[in-house]
DNA sequence: GCCACTGTGGACCTGCTGGTCCATTTTACG
DNA sequence: CGTAAAATGGACCAGCAGGTCCACAGTGGC
């Protein structure tokens, strides 16, 4: 059972799947080749599905489609930074923000140009309202996980009291996101590494740990 | 007199004006709307044009067109920033530093969502192997500019020399374009700030000048 | 003033894309 | 089983965007 807008409809447990292949596939193609070139013909050839099909489980049409990709790639960019990234505080030590460094570069290394967070921030993320609203959560859900990091630190004496920590966790955002964007553009993540690592190396001058 | 791929055209004073109507419009266009739901019949209205002018002068057709108005925008980034960035090196004093990030920030703010530099990045830069191929170029002479710059300040002792100077500017452009991709999706200028601030203010902590 | 070339207008064509519709098959469940 | 609801297949439609074409007007050099 699943709704949508103001409609409720049953799924069986095939149309659950069949639903889920759609999105899916639809996220894949999207990553592959951009959502402004994508069509539905593209995602019906992929997932093996009927254009009926597609209207049946979105009944708002592409819009409805493309946001339920978008859902599905921000909850893939908070999941992918698990666990470094929790609820927890797990951003706790060096080691541990170093090791969040690495997931981040190494996972769009192998990815490339066909990354979540590009293709969301900046194709699906500016569609719609109710697509803005969703990167809008997203942005500021990481920045919270990032910021309670810094703070933790702080706590701990390992960074500088004096840095506003929510700032700090913009700064962090920014440089994963132009890294990305100058990623998708030329398909290099040095750009990447360099912002990350400058950040970060000049938050641990505090002190010489 | 201008060249298009293979072929070479005359072309009159009336003829230029014309042309150049055209790409600003098309531009404008652009930064309003986004490339990917802009038409040629939209740059038509607003330029005043019939279809076989545009036709007439990008033979190549859209392709060619966004293309054009890519080099313009691309071009129009660097002029921004003049003069706090240029080949003599300007960025030579810590107050240069602080004008240019005055400068990046306040345009943005001015410009909001309707920024040249995110629709290249993230629009026009990915359409073609030749807009790659701008992107890239504007991508590196930014760059040089910027390492320039910090080489200078660590001549004068200003900054560490220890840091790698291209390192450094690549974290610097990575910051403005996280910045500015965040600010496209949000309207908020905050990220775009906090990365720049951050990473001036940490490359200013290595002596108190 | 003539002639060739450039500039302009706009009708027209075509393919593609999102979207509709309905007939048919499959599933859930009493 | 039997039936209602869900799932599927695919023909069909309408609009729109890019692109072509041709007729005509404007311009510039000799």
């Amino acid at each position: 059972m699943i709704t949508s807008g103001t409609t409720t409809v049953r799924l069986t447990a095939k149309g659950a799947a069949t639903r889920l292949r759609i999105v899916e596939g639809a996220a894949a193609e999207i990553r592959e080749r951009g959502a402004a070139t994508t069509t539905l013909d593209d995602i019906r050839a992929r997932t093996a599905t009927s254009k009926s099909q597609i209207f049946h489980y979105f009944p708002g049409g592409k819009d409805e489609l493309l946001l339920a990709v978008a859902a599905l790639e921000a909850e893939r960019i908070l999941e992918d930074q698990q666990p470094h990234l929790d609820d927890l505080g797990r951003l706790d030590t060096w080691q541990a923000w170093r090791d969040w460094r690495d997931a981040v570069v190494r996972r769009y290394e192998r990815q490339g140009v066909n990354c979540p967070l590009g293709v969301l921030m900046t194709e699906l993320g500016r569609r719609t309202p109710a697509s803005q609203r969703l990167t809008g959560q997203l942005l500021a859900q990481w920045q919270s996980a990032l910021r309670d990091g810094v703070r933790c630190m702080q706590g701990s004496g390992l960074m500088d009291p004096a840095l506003d920590a929510d700032r700090t966790a913009a700064a962090l955002i920014a440089a994963v996101q132009g890294g990305v964007t100058v990623l998708m553009a030329t398909g290099s993540t040095a750009h990447l590494e360099a912002a990350l690592d400058t950040t970060l190396e000049l938050l641990g001058r505090f002190d010489a740990e």
